[in-house]
RNA sequence: GGCCCCAUCGUUCAGCGGUUAGGACACCAGGUUUUCAUCCUGGUAACACGGGUUCGAUUCCCGUUGGGGUCACCA
């Protein structure tokens, strides 16, 4: 039978990280197995289910590269189906109306639990039960006339033929009776994998005041989609060997439910950040380079036609697109910030001054100011002087730059050109005399 | 509180009766580099506790403790 598992997000708006991963697991798993990923919209609170919301969630998969297999199913379009079923089962004896607590609201229909132990084998946490005396009947359908979440969920996952169901742990009391509804439908019960949650640095599940909750969270502070997804994807799963950083098609070939951890995981934002470093790092120059310019320019930046040659050197030093602006400011303009304490500690010593005036000297007989060039003038004058690398190459990288670390100053340099270099030096030297 | 779930370095993932308890991130030290990042080498660091079972428990069972979930006419 083909696997066809389900992300079934009530669409609010934001899309928590933790029902992110459940999207995550449910899609690798079916992919794995050959078989379909769909998503249902669970959209019946009008309130709350906007198009703005729907497009946010839709927005959040595709970034995350969950594509599914079929039309998305609204649950807002099921409620004639959701109603005949509650009906069905008042029928068949399985339900009851009452007027619960007596408080005037009109009837409202319950689910009879059956008078048995309810057991099911969870693919992640083995055998679960639940004794007949721990469970209760439930409300299916409202005194106002809808349905509730149980009675709706079960039937769109008979409807979309769910074979799988993957969801968080906060669902297993729920699970015991979903199984009596389908029971109670006459319809075959899904397999259910309940993953353990995503907790917090506190060790508590993530809550909107912690920040970095949802999933939009991480793609405005830069983080790759793919980043994103081989984290999440590693938090309460690993392939059983050692391997991390994987592609998707290592994801899915590894993937089990069966090799899932019951126990809560919280996220390492330093991972993450490292994680992203590596992705970044493995990015082809070209799309490094458009990604680069799309950050510069929504910062306000013009950085012209071939900054290519800058991104280059950022690429391998780059972990969140963010430090791009802040590390590459001097190269787009000539009114580039001094780094204070570099500025005090390197530039404004004895003897800097003159070392700046003798390289800008070397530097203005240059004929050509290609990165081999500028290298070996660097050098040599390093040797010549006798004074070391320390004392030569920070207060030029300043004098550029504004700042105390960076690429390789050769190519640094090579960059800005000769002329740029040599009244960057200038006007440093006029600036702090 | 009832019921349920969970418990290996700071974090994460291995380990599935006998291991010097391993990898990754982070951290520390050293090397490479003009600086920073990268890269290389090494290091610190964990089986919550108590009982069993067993020749032998991190591993199996029970309990304790701790954390979490759930007990709606929310989803």
């Amino acid at each position: 039978m083909m696997t066809r598992t389900r992300f079934a997000p009530s669409p609010t708006g934001n899309v928590h990280i933790g029902n992110m991963r459940a999207a995550i697991f449910n899609w690798l798993y079916a992919r794995h197995t050959g078989g379909k990923f769909l998503l249902r919209v669970e959209d019946t609170d009008r309130e709350r289910s906007t198009p703005e919301a729907i497009s946010a969630l839709l927005d959040a998969m595709d970034w995350l590269g969950l594509d599914v297999d079929e039309e998305p199913l609204y649950q807002s379009t099921r409620m004639d189906a959701h109603l005949a079923a509650a009906e069905q089962l008042l029928a068949a004896g399985h339900a009851y109306k009452e007027d619960k607590g007596g408080t005037g609201q009109g009837e409202c229909i319950i689910f009879k639990m059956p008078q048995e132990d309810m057991i099911f084998e969870d693919e992640i946490k083995g055998t679960l039960k639940k004794a007949a005396a721990d469970t209760q009947d439930f409300v299916i359908v409202r005194s106002n006339g809808t349905p509730v979440f149980h009675l709706a969920n079960v039937l769109d996952d008979i409807e979309q033929g769910i074979t799988h169901v993957i969801r968080g742990d906060d669902h297993i009391e729920n699970t015991y009776r979903h199984v009596a509804l389908y029971k109670a439908l006459g319809a075959p019960v899904p397999k259910f994998a309940h993953l353990p949650m995503i907790i917090n640095a506190q060790g508590k599940p993530y809550s909107k005041r912690d920040g970095d909750a949802f999933v939009g969270d991480f793609k405005e502070k830069g983080f790759l989609g793919e980043t994103l997804f081989n984290y999440l994807a590693l938090l309460g799963w690993s392939p059983g060997d050692d391997r991390e950083v994987m592609t998707r098609d290592e994801m899915i070939a590894a993937f089990e439910l069966t090799s899932c951890k019951s126990s809560p995981a919280q996220v390492d934002l330093r991972k993450l950040v490292w994680m992203n470093g590596e992705y970044i790092r493995a990015m082809k120059p070209a799309a490094f380079s458009e990604m680069a310019r799309n950050e510069l320019s929504a910062a306000g930046v013009d950085v012209g036609a071939d900054a290519d040659a800058v991104f280059e050197l950022m690429q391998s030093r780059t972990k969140l697109p963010s430090e791009i602006g802040p590390a590459t400011a001097f190269f787009f303009t000539d009114d580039f910030e001094y780094d204070q304490k570099a500025v005090e500690k390197k530039l404004l010593k004895e003897g800097v001054f003159q070392t700046l005036e003798k390289i800008a000297e070397i530097f203005q007989t240059l004929e050509t100011f290609d990165e081999a060039t500028v290298d070996k003038a660097l050098h040599d004058f390093v040797e010549q002087s006798g004074l070391g690398f320390g004392a030569v190459m920070p207060p030029i990288r300043i004098a550029v730059s504004g700042q105390q670390s960076g690429p390789d100053l050769a190519p640094v340099l090579t960059i800005l050109g000769k002329d740029n270099v040599l009244a960057r030096i200038a006007k440093t030297i006029e600036r702090f005399s």
